[in-house]
DNA sequence: TTTTATGCAAACATTTTGCAGTCAC
DNA sequence: GTGACTGCAAAATGTTTGCATAAAA
């Protein structure tokens, strides 16, 4: 659905000559897990993405791996983790405007959304309380349209 | 630290009658559970609630009480959870005006706010997606005063 | 006396960790 | 060759469930 402003052999070589600058090391299950991201669908859990990268690549990544690679990704802040309620996490590709989520409880369908005040208003938020922002979550809980 | 406007006695009376007329039965596990969220900090865990129960009344609650119960009161829409992003969930009671949490991602120190304008604003992009809004989560990360 | 609630322990689901082997640089 | 990465299996964590008993209405 949604499209980046950059194209993933790009976006993969940058983010392969980062990592080499910072001293960690490149492989092909990061590649694929970075592809799988890009080209699916957004908020795969864990499981998904061993399921998907083996399906759309044949690659074989253990879920260990994933999570740790998630857990590296979300440090160099390329991935976002979501999570919708259902005790599992969700991942999403941290490339696109800062968006928000809304989660159907029927369906649990997620709609995504970003405004401006809101994103504003946090910002200012955050400055009175001398805090420092480095990221933000909204999640609007509530029914979508076929559902209510 | 936050004082709500209405007496624990009269909340949980009045939450008593509510329970009977809808056909279940109040036990002194739900008060006395009722009463910790009500007098202790927010934001507690369900271990914390089973070590808080025993420490301050002396009255044993098992953990898997703790979970239904605090699904019941969630279900009663007395009580909201929050995840911290530590993979536990977290309850307060929903007794005081709406408010959000910024979380010091270094020693998980979480602030309260309140900000009409964000309020207002979710309102509006909820209506917007033909979004019936039934609850919202909002949650800024970053680094507290003390820590930055 | 009937039905719901509780507590225990077992089950379950998700995530993390230790370790041996592999791969990138 | 060194150090980081991977996959497996085991462990840890958090939460749910089945069942027998207890308590509420």
């Amino acid at each position: 659905m949604k499209k980046y402003d950059i194209s993933f052999d790009t976006f993969l070589k940058n983010f392969k000559e980062h990592v080499s600058k910072l001293g960690f090391k490149n492989s092909i299950q990061k590649d694929y897990i970075l592809k799988n991201l890009y080209y699916s669908e957004d908020h795969l859990t864990a499981e998904d993405i061993v399921t998907y990268v083996k399906r759309e690549y044949n690659i074989d990544v253990g879920i260990a791996t994933v999570y740790r690679t998630m857990k590296f990704f979300e440090e160099m802040s390329i991935v976002n983790s979501l999570d919708i309620g259902d005790g599992t996490k969700r991942y999403e590709l941290n490339l696109s405007l800062h968006h928000d989520h809304m989660i159907c409880t029927a369906c649990h369908k997620i709609i995504e959304f970003a405004d401006e005040i809101i994103e504003s208003q946090q910002i200012l938020v955050a400055k009175e309380n001398n805090f420092d922002l480095k990221n933000h979550v909204m999640t609007i809980y509530g029914l979508c349209e076929n559902c209510q």
